[in-house]
DNA sequence: GTCTATAGTGGGATAGAC
DNA sequence: GTCTATCCCACTATAGAC
């Protein structure tokens, strides 16, 4: 049984089989209540009421079980951005949609830092990931950015904004409001 | 001993004590050489031809060689962006003067990708470091920057750039050079 | 200041019985 | 599909002799 198995919709919405969906629960659950090191072979099979070798019946390694985490990170994080464009008025300006696009993405981060972490964190498996996923996740930046290499920056910003300041990085007193108020302000200037 | 000793100047340039120094340049080495996994205490110790409980002698933990490198990191950065300054003409722009920071960001941190990652990752172990190596490090972005909040937009764009390139993030065949001008360019807009 | 020896912990993954 | 048993790995860190 492949971890990586059916789905259709772009948006993935689609369960793969019911066993790896509860793995990927388990998973999502260790990872959200006990942190990034505790996702483990042996905690995620804890959750199932298993042992750690009987995942290995459903799932062929860690990562498999990583990139199912990965995928549901992708989803929420391009299902927020949706969900924030869809309460905007009639017809945003651009910098009206990028700015409830940086929030929703920002808000979704801080309400899952380990899943935006093991999500960004260093190279993408895509081959472990459904097709199409990636650029559903990115789509909405892609379609307010003026271009592509503004929509480059821009992800890149946000990514850099929120990646800091899940880290502790920024001064204590620092106003990120603020500073991402400048960020987005300043890259989605031009014609609109 | 303790592995965050005598430093005075800002640019932390002065040596801490050989011992430290050498044990510094063991796990650079390692690092760069063997990757971000090898860093451990037996392979910092095999470089110096010792084992590895002798390193506790000289280092109370692994953070703590950690921190030395991170320390060496802020300096790279910091050091690598005033040598770019002191390149440009008599009285650059502003967006000239982000421009050379940008590229000596970038190019320092794909020159020294390991230890840049090492340097940015999670929290910054501050207790450790030299004090005033960190602020050293940001000055020349604060400076150039229009106020603090752009200068932490901008932090953060060179930082997601940096990071989203090193882990291949971008598409193969994506402008890079392009997306850096896209940015830098509207975050340098304004009263020059 | 270095060594040997080792404790103690945890991890991913496999074999083979049931 | 699950189990037990186990392998093999690697790590940080300490104790105590020299």
């Amino acid at each position: 049984m492949r971890a990586t198995s059916a789905r259709e919709e772009p948006d993935g919405r689609s369960a793969p089989s019911p066993r790896l969906a509860s793995i990927a629960a388990a998973a999502l659950a260790v990872l959200e209540e006990e942190g990034r090191d505790a996702l483990t072979m042996r905690r995620v099979a804890a959750r199932l009421g298993i042992r750690a070798p009987s995942l290995y019946k459903h799932v062929d390694s860690k990562d498999a079980i990583e990139a199912l985490l990965i995928a549901e990170a992708l989803r929420g994080i391009g299902g927020a951005m949706r969900a924030a464009l869809a309460t905007l008025p009639r017809r945003p300006s651009r910098r009206a949609s990028l700015a409830a696009l940086a929030r929703s993405y920002r808000s979704w981060a801080l309400a899952h830092p380990d899943l935006y972490r093991l999500a960004t964190e260093g190279e993408l498996p895509r081959e472990r990931l459904p097709a199409g996923l990636e650029a559903w996740s990115a789509e909405p930046v892609v379609r307010f950015a003026a271009g592509e290499d503004r929509a480059r920056a821009t992800w890149a910003f946000a990514h850099g904004m929120t990646i800091l300041e899940l880290d502790g990085r920024f001064p204590p007193g620092a106003d990120l409001d603020a500073a991402w108020a400048a960020g987005v302000g300043s890259l989605a200037r031009g014609r609109d």
